[in-house]
DNA sequence: AAGGTACACCGTACGCTGTAAGACTGTCAA
DNA sequence: TTGACAGTCTTACAGCGTACGGTGTACCTT
């Protein structure tokens, strides 16, 4: 009853960024399930309908979450802005590229939710045309530049779809209970993880080292998109 | 009260696959947000909990269609063995790959159900040793057959993750409302959307005609490999 | 000082979801 | 006839997003 100076200094005011923010820490620490309308609004010490002052509704929060990981992206990698002078066209993308990666990294839920957009946040779109910028100004056709945004896909941000990738250790056991059961049906893939367990060379934990496989596939794309811009 | 022959003829018996098929066909008519285990059970004619005799829980029954989708693919293919004599590695995985897409094509939904499993179906282990084995028997090392399936990532099972496609036409205005609003500042951007509206070759409907980027990201992608093939 | 007004937040309630627990029913074997 | 069991349904519950209406507070005007 007698509250009168403790709840001014105790709660500072809801705001759309602290929801946002807030949104990201929940996610970080128990996955993007745990990204309750109220939990939420428990980790902020508010009740639930007190987000949607700030927010229309849930799927709005996403599209503000996303803008926000799109933000921390942009300071990881000095802005957006395309340079005047660029050496080499591949070595831009890839900085870009990683330093996608490493948001993207540190919010391992933050693909999924990339994902599930349909209308197109405005970060995103700004970082699309400081990729597609550095390609024009190296020299590459409109329409090149084109087919490249859409054969990097999610590449461009920095995640790959890894089909099935256990998030728990009992689903990876899971996984390779099931493969030992059919392994007398599976010549190749057998073959495949005992000649890479043997040899073992660039995998320190599992036997696939994401950060290894995802620079193949990108210098793959990028090394086949370098000679079609020289052929063109 | 009098349902004695009635009852019998009509209901036929529920089924794990006359589950499956349920919701395979749920899923076709409305989206994937429709798949719900009451509105599956009404569209089967039976309770909700009638469902879970036959399927351990939601989660299980994802896996399961999972399957059943990989199933379709397998029949679109004939089928996932190794043949004893391959042409033309390349062709060969194309003809697996755009066998599959055309089956995810027939089911938009597949997509998302597909990258949102955590542990590997059957099914789809089978495929991927398929794709392997191919590449295996045409002259690549286990190492480098091992990279090609995490550069192909969700591409091997014939889509990519098209960031932001709108799924009704309100998103796509919205879409192309906001875009216009930041027009000033995407000069590369709004120089493709003229240079690609301009000669316009390839695409009929929309800017950019999926089938046409699918085949231009898996041509560089299987093209890169082969020259690293050939120099492994 | 008194009243008006707009903003920020909260309490309650509704319809939806997945599913646990247990009761019913029909079929077949002993 | 009796029992067992497979298959289905009834009921119930906790959790979700969120519509609606109320409440408190800050500030401005008179």
């Amino acid at each position: 009853m007698v509250t009168k100076t403790e709840s001014k200094s105790k709660r500072q005011p809801l705001s759309r960024e602290r929801v946002l923010a807030g949104a990201i820490e929940v996610a970080d620490e128990g996955g993007i399930d745990a990204l309750t309308m109220r939990g939420l609004a428990e980790h902020l010490g508010v009740e639930a309908m007190s987000l949607y002052y700030h927010v229309a509704n849930k799927e709005a929060m996403f599209d503000g979450v996303v803008d926000a990981v799109m933000s921390e992206i942009s300071e990881e990698i000095g802005g957006f802005d395309v340079p005047k002078e660029i050496d080499d066209w591949r070595t831009e993308l890839r900085r870009r590229i990683h330093g996608a990666r490493r948001v993207m990294m540190r919010h391992k839920w933050a693909p999924g939710i990339f994902e599930s957009r349909t209308t197109m946040s405005p970060m995103v779109i700004f970082y699309m045309e400081g990729l597609l910028g550095v390609m024009i100004e190296s020299g590459f056709s409109y329409d090149l530049g084109h087919h490249v945004m859409h054969a990097l896909g999610s590449r461009a941000l920095g995640f790959t779809q890894e089909l099935f990738d256990p998030s728990t250790p009992e689903q990876e056991e899971a996984n390779e209970a099931s493969f030992a059961e059919m392994m007398e049906h599976l010549p190749y893939i057998v073959g495949m993880v005992s000649a890479i367990e043997h040899d073992g060379a660039d995998d320190t934990l599992g036997w696939c080292d994401d950060e290894t496989e995802f620079n193949f596939g990108l210098d793959v794309l990028l090394d086949g998109i370098e000679s079609r811009r020289l052929s063109q």
